[in-house]
Order: structure tokens, then C-alpha cells, then sequence
RNA sequence: GGAGAGAUGGCUGAGCGGUUUAAAGCGCACGCCUGGAAAGCGUGUGUACCUAAACAGUACCGGGGGUUCGAAUCCCUCUCUCUCCGCCA
């Protein structure tokens, strides 16, 4: 959420900001200015009148104590009115309030002045390549192909099971897809000193409209219900991400200063919609509704968020380096960016199978955009409480570098040699057929 | 699912319709005292809105609603916690 207070002292700038994005949004800030003015304009006549109100009060319950009833009766019906009115502006302002609530959780995050300005994901400039593309003296195997001879993933039982785009990992993909989890989750807790939590996979819609899933994008969330009860759905949603409930595990909290930065990271399956997205319905992995993800969330002080960036991608960037995958970093230009993000870097990884780089990870500082919505702060040296920044990053998306990982490591005879870095957890240096 | 008990400032804990502008203690900060410290004494110590700003005003005692001139206090409702019972991986 932006800073009304910045809105209000300095509308054109957000306004010029929120036009990089060019999806328009910069047209709200009018309709939020005047519902502000509205607001404060009620708030100060209803403050006025519960300051006599108050007032009156008192005198009543001294004229009380000093037993003269009949001058107390009438202040009683002087203060009746006000009452009455004060009620009804009370209602005015509660109105406007979430008049002006509901816009403002709609007005997506300021891109931060390093970003590019684009018009779309072709405008995304390219931050850096790592290692090359591997090279076949045979033309390499779609990753559907190899998980169907291998045996790793059995497409049809998981449409089965739940509808296209939910995959059944079997036998050796289960297991790869386990000890990645857990290379994962070793690699960031040992060498990137993040603090392992696993969180609920269903949240509150608190928590969705907290990193700024909601209200915007409810029709990409799964709501969950329970039995037959229709009353209580809506109360709970599938994780779209961990960064929907580790971010929020300090909501509504005023952090000490010495707990910042505060790091974390997280597996959790993620839950998608995908309403609406090109390649739902298509076989394989690369779009689906559910994945797995190693996830990692940030909250430091607002001077080192954009240093803290960095390191987040560095982390992230790790993964892919100690798994000898072939990757760049883009970075996304104001109108690919989402909702919540002032800066991002995406991370996509080599499939050769597919001949295209895969998104598995986008690094983003939220700056205090989050903070806001989930009033989360913390208490400065100086005794002020502030709103820190919130960085998330995916450490990395598993469905997406299974595919690269496969492809990628693919032998003549079909079979898959694992990395040695990997090797420990899968207990096995190979995937083959049989 | 059933029965009961609770939720009050950083913590403990009073208050159950009107100097409560939330007692008291602990903690914390500052000051006095001291060679220095402890103890002792004194002062202060929440969040947000509003305002050009304020030691001005308003709101906040788990959330929401109601009764009243006035609610931490009474009523309704929801959430959460604890104890016991049932069910259950």
C-alpha cells in the first residue's frame, strides 16, 4: 500500500511513478485525494463534537455527585442530539474510510528509480548470463519425454487425480523432487544463514491482502471450505507461495531494531489458479497449478533493501551455479513488474529440451509496500517505529528447474546423470531406465 | 463436537457505569546521590489519527455491534487461549 501522506504531499510524483507501469493506475490518485479530504474533513467536525460530548459528560457526573438531578437531566437531552449526530457521521467517515481503503489496496507499488521503463517483457534488459548453453551431439529430449520413459512423472494418473495441471511425481521424480527440496533448504540455512520455517499452507485472507495478493488477484486463489459448511468458505486459501505466510508470520508486530534483517526461507507447495494464463491445459510441467517451491523472505531496514537486493539474487543465483545449470538474470521493466514489487530481478534457467530460458525465481524488494498493508514495523534507534522493507525471492521454483535439471543433465542413452552436489540426497549418481 | 474459565500498556496484575487523563509492581530511559557502581530517591515511559505545529483534540482495555448523557466495566456476536470430556493422524 502507498504512503497516503506521500500521495497527498506529492501527488504528480506518484503519478508519473505509477505510469511506468502503463496500466493506468495513475488515474486513481484523484479519486483517493478527494476521498482523504472527505475523510478528514468529517473526522474533524465529529472530533469536535466528541470533544463537547465529553465534556458535557463530565459535567453530568459532577452535577450527579453533587445530587442535583434536575440540572443533570438537562444536559442529558442538550447532549442527546449530539449523540445522534455524532453516530451518523461516524457512519459518513466509515464509509469514506473504506472507500478510500479500497483504492488505495489496489494501487499497485512505485517502481524504483533503477528500474528500467518498458512497455512490455520484451523491453526486460538482461543483467548477466552464467555458464553457457550445454551443447548435444544428439538433439535433447523434451523433459515430457524423458518423465514418461523414465518413469518420473505420470501425467495422465495426475489429471486423473485432480484435473490437467496437477502431476503425479512417481518413483525416481518423487525422490529427485525430495532431495531437491532438501538441497534447498541445506544450501540456504547452512550457507546463506536463513532461518528454516514451515509455515501453514492455508492462510487468511489477512495474510493475502498482507502481500498483496488480494484484493486484486482473489481469482487466481483456490478457496478452501470446509465439508459442506458454505459459510466457511472464503475464511481460508491454498498458499499461492510461502511468501504469503512467512512474510506475514510478524504482522501487526513492532519488531526490535537488533531483529533486522530478519531471514528466512520456506518450502511450501504452491497453489494457482492460473485463470486466464497462456500454456494451462498444455502437457508437462512448465505451467501447472501446483508446485513446489523453496522460498525466501527478507525484512530489513529500509536503507540496506536494495543491498539486501542483491544478496537475494546472489542466493537464489547460488542454486542454480551449484547445480551447474545455465541461467540468466533480467531484469523486469516497469510494466512487467508486479503488483507489490519496486524493483525485480527474475532468474531463468536453460531448458535445452525446450530451447528457452524458464523462469525459477523473481527476486523483488517491496520496499515498505507490504509492511504497510500488514502493519508490520519496527522500532528505530531513535524510539520511531517504521515500516521495513520486505524482500522476497524464490530460492528456487522446483517444477521449472526439474525440467532444466533433466534436460539438461540427459545422457546418449537417455538416462540422467545427477549432479554431484545432488548426489547425497537422491543416493544415486544416476537416473536411468528399469 | 460437548462443558467450563479467560483475553487489560514491554511484562505481572487491579479495576466491573462518572477525577480511570487505566491503580500498583516489575522492566526500561533520564536525573539526583556516588571516586565509580549498587541500593535509595525523583521524573518519565503505548499506538494511531487529526493539525502548519502542539505538553490542544479524537480513538484504542482481543475484534465487531448495541444500551447510555457517559462503557475497560452492562448486553449481543465473533475470534483466540486455557482446563476437562468425546473423536482422531
Amino acid at each position: 500500500m502507498l504512503d497516503i501522506k506521500v500521495i497527498r504531499e506529492k501527488p504528480d510524483f506518484v503519478r508519473q511513478r505509477l505510469a511506468t507501469r502503463g496500466a493506468g493506475d495513475e488515474a486513481k490518485i484523484d479519486e483517493v485525494l478527494s476521498l482523504d479530504e472527505k475523510r478528514r474533513s468529517l473526522l474533524s467536525e465529529v472530533e469536535s463534537l466528541k470533544a463537547q460530548r465529553n465534556r458535557i459528560s463530565k459535567e453530568i457526573g459532577a452535577l450527579m455527585a453533587q445530587k442535583k438531578p434536575a440540572e443533570a437531566e438537562a444536559k442529558k437531552s442538550e447532549t442527546r442530539q449530539i449523540g445522534d449526530r455524532i453516530t451518523q457521521l461516524d457512519h459518513e467517515v466509515q464509509e469514506v474510510e473504506r472507500a478510500r481503503e479500497s483504492v488505495l489496496l489496489r494501487l499497485p507499488n512505485m517502481p524504483h528509480s533503477s528500474v528500467a521503463v518498458g512497455l512490455s517483457a520484451a523491453d526486460n534488459p538482461i543483467v548477466r548470463h552464467w555458464g553457457n548453453q550445454p551443447q548435444f551431439s544428439f538433439t535433447p529430449k523434451s523433459h515430457i519425454e524423458l518423465c514418461e520413459k523414465l518413469g518420473l512423472i505420470d501425467f495422465s494418473r495426475g489429471a486423473k487425480l485432480s484435473g490437467s495441471g496437477f502431476l503425479l511425481y512417481t518413483h525416481w521424480g518423487a525422490r529427485l523432487e525430495r532431495a531437491l527440496i532438501q538441497f534447498l533448504l541445506d544450501l540456504h540455512t547452512s550457507e546463506h544463514g536463513y532461518v528454516e520455517v514451515s509455515p501453514p499452507f492455508v492462510v487468511k485472507s489477512e495474510c493475502m491482502v498482507g502481500t498483496g495478493q488480494f484484493p486484486k488477484s482473489i481469482d487466481q486463489a483456490y478457496a478452501v471450505q470446509e465439508g459442506e459448511d458454505t459459510s466457511t468458505l472464503g475464511k481460508l486459501y491454498l498458499v499461492p507461495t510461502a511468501e504469503t505466510p512467512v512474510a506475514n508470520i510478524h504482522r501487526e508486530e513492532i519488531l526490535k531494531e537488533t531483529q533486522l534483517p530478519t531471514k528466512y526461507c520456506a518450502y511450501s507447495p504452491c497453489f494457482r489458479a492460473e485463470a486466464g494464463a497462456a500454456g494451462v491445459g498444455t502437457r508437462g510441467m512448465i505451467r501447472v497449478h501446483q508446485f513446489d517451491k523453496v522460498e525466501l523472505i527478507k525484512i530489513v531496514k529500509p536503507e540496506s533493501g536494495y543491498e539486501e537486493l542483491e544478496t537475494l539474487v546472489a542466493n537464489a543465483e547460488a542454486v542454480l551455479q551449484k547445480l551447474g545449470l545455465h541461467y540468466r538474470v533480467i531484469q523486469l521493466c516497469t510494466a512487467d513488474m508486479g503488483f507489490t514489487s519496486a524493483k525485480t530481478y527474475d532468474i531463468e534457467v536453460w531448458a535445452p529440451g525446450q530451447g528457452q530460458y524458464l523462469e525459477v525465481s523473481s527476486c523483488s524488494n517491496c520496499e515498505d509496500f507490504q509492511a504497510r498493508r500488514m502493519n508490520l514495523r519496527y522500532k528505530a534507534e531513535n524510539g520511531e517505529n517504521r515500516f521495513p522493507h520486505i524482500l522476497n525471492g524464490s530460492g528456487t521454483a522446483l517444477a521449472r528447474l526439474f525440467v532444466a535439471l533433466i534436460e539438461t543433465c540427459q545422457q546418449t542413452d537417455g538416462s540422467i546423470a545427477i549432479p554431484e552436489i545432488l548426489q547425497p540426497y537422491l543416493k544415486s549418481n544416476r537416473i536411468a531406465v528399469g
